[in-house]
DNA sequence: CTGAAAGCGCTAACAC
DNA sequence: GTGTTAGCGCTTTCAG
């Protein structure tokens, strides 16, 4: 291409700096010229050059996405969400997978820097000090989804997991299921404590003190394993896993041994994905407000860069309880 | 942030010109000075700047991916096969959303004119007349996925789809069944007709000339309610599905209406989206290699950068039979 | 090896 | 209202 704000200006006859606020809608141009301007763009096909008005203006309207994997379900909403909210405030998304390694991590935020992107939107995985420190040589705006960042002061976006897996275990609790299995994600990871603290918790108040816990990974295989493990090892009517892609394996392991889910066992998830409403029978799940994380996200980004400031508010999302197949509500 | 080569420069005490060797691998310089450079980069935490940098050589190191909405589950496999490929050849992501809006189709890519991208990863849907215009007016190498363009010479990755949906029905007809019903995408999308050419072949290859269609709109709603009206209207014995979200509805349409899947009716998805695999039963499906397709893609529009032509080949990808328990494989 | 300088495309300050 | 110009940060000549 190549066609520069000079070349319209040559067009249309007037100054540079004429077509300039044209373009940008400042100053006060007659309507002869803004229209000779503007059918110069049109018929050149003028776009302004945003790596030069960038480079000019110190900002490049662009917004860093990190996260783990886009091809695991829980990411795609949230990656909408930022999009979405990015776009309404005029900003683009560049987008980076990182398999939760932090040199990952650390190669993405060290990209994004490069790329001066105005704000940048984080979702780590586990214990990630390297990418942490990362975080930190860069001083734009940033948020940190779905984890609290300690050591730094970042503000966050998250459910409240302690609170979401304590409503799904009390809703099993009240549907009168008392030796309630816990399948935990892993433990370097934030959320599969708060998420154990929660039905922990809940059980507590019922005076039950013995705990049913086997780990997963948060994978599908991870929870079919493990449900499969200790099908005759434990005692159990009733199964709360720490995200839906394992409750899908669990699901699994149960009917292939031939456990009617949700007669002999009831069946809670966790983030409401897209398939848990489709499964078979459909999954009770704690949903997370995936897309509004990320819309939310990008919305305290947007604040504090148009506000200057570099921290603010951290937000907490209520999670919340969807009672489907799995587990139907059988109390008031 | 705000360091700049001239500040390294300055703390390494050497000139400017001399840095910028160094940080570009560039020309001679001894040992003594480049550490001395490099330790002055790693003091000031000194990155460069990639929109000065991309103004000068006239590049952006961007690729633009558009696609209709990576929340359907199909498009986030294809957006990390993109993104994988984009780095290793040492470029960044970014993405817009459509939902297959023309409109919106074209507001992207003008947008992401303004950032000029180096190139172009197009994923249309349905008929998007005035995007195809706008794809034009960016004289960057594009790449359309899984959709051939009429009327432009834009290279395609996309599978055979004719041979994909010939392949399943195939099957479907090897295991017995000879009423074969066709849950269709709309009528506008090349793919969805020619995943029924490939239908109707294979059934005319076995001399059945009656055909049973009906319609939905990828959705997994419209695939169940297209099962559920067609249950007592169409006798068939078998169904294929355009694709896996449909077929989904499909089952459960089946379900609940007491039909046994794969005894009573066998049932054939298209994609191998993730779910298809953990659906009970798990369901049949013709694999679109949906990651490959985004490397690919990437791979061809690299290849075009460096070359410096503005097209080339398409490429045709082979989609594979999955045989799974929706319709268990009853021949040799 | 170094220093000076041009210029990528744009905006904004300043003089006309 | 308009024309000129400096400068954003970088790379790359071109002399020294």
């Amino acid at each position: 291409m190549g066609v520069t704000i000079r070349d319209v200006a040559a067009k249309a006859g007037v100054s540079i700096s004429t077509a300039s606020l044209v373009l940008n809608g400042k100053g006060w141009v007659s309507d002869k010229l803004r229209k000779r301007v503007l059918q110069a763009v049109e018929e050149l096909n003028y776009r302004p050059n945003a790596m030069a008005r960038g480079l000019r203006a110190r900002e490049s309207r662009l917004l860093g996405l990190v996260i783990p994997d886009i091809a695991n379900p829980f990411f795609p909403l949230v990656v909408r969400g930022v999009e979405d909210a990015a776009v309404q405030g005029g900003y683009t998304v560049i987008l980076g997978n990182t398999d939760g390694k932090s040199e990952e991590e650390a190669k993405y935020l060290g990209l994004f820097t490069e790329k001066r992107v105005d704000g940048l939107i984080f979702i780590p995985s586990g214990s990630s000090e390297r990418s942490i420190s990362a975080l930190g040589l860069n001083p734009v705006p940033k948020v940190v989804i779905d984890r609290a960042l300690t050591g730094v002061d970042i503000p966050t976006v998250m459910t409240d997991n302690v609170r979401g897996a304590y409503m799904g275990t009390q809703h099993l609790l009240a549907n009168g299921r008392s030796r309630i299995l816990f399948i935990s994600g892993p433990e370097d990871v934030q959320a599969s404590r708060d998420r154990r603290t929660g039905y922990s918790r809940a059980l507590r108040e019922r005076g039950i003190d013995e705990e049913l816990i086997v780990f997963g990974d948060f994978s599908f295989e991870s929870g079919r394993k493990a449900m499969a493990d200790c099908l005759f090892r434990l005692e159990f009517d009733a199964v709360l896993s720490a995200n839906d892609m394992m409750a899908l394996g669990a699901m699994v392991a149960l009917s292939e041994s031939g456990i009617d889910v949700p007669n002999k066992a009831e069946l809670v998830g966790y983030d409401n994905i897209l398939f848990s409403a489709l499964a078979r029978p459909s999954l009770t799940t704690v949903e997370q407000p995936a897309y509004q994380m990320g819309f939310e996200a990008v919305q305290l980004v947007l604040e504090m860069i148009s506000s200057g400031k570099s921290t603010c508010e951290s937000k907490l999302l209520e999670p919340r309880l969807i009672v489907r197949d799995s587990s139907p509500k059988r109390y008031d």
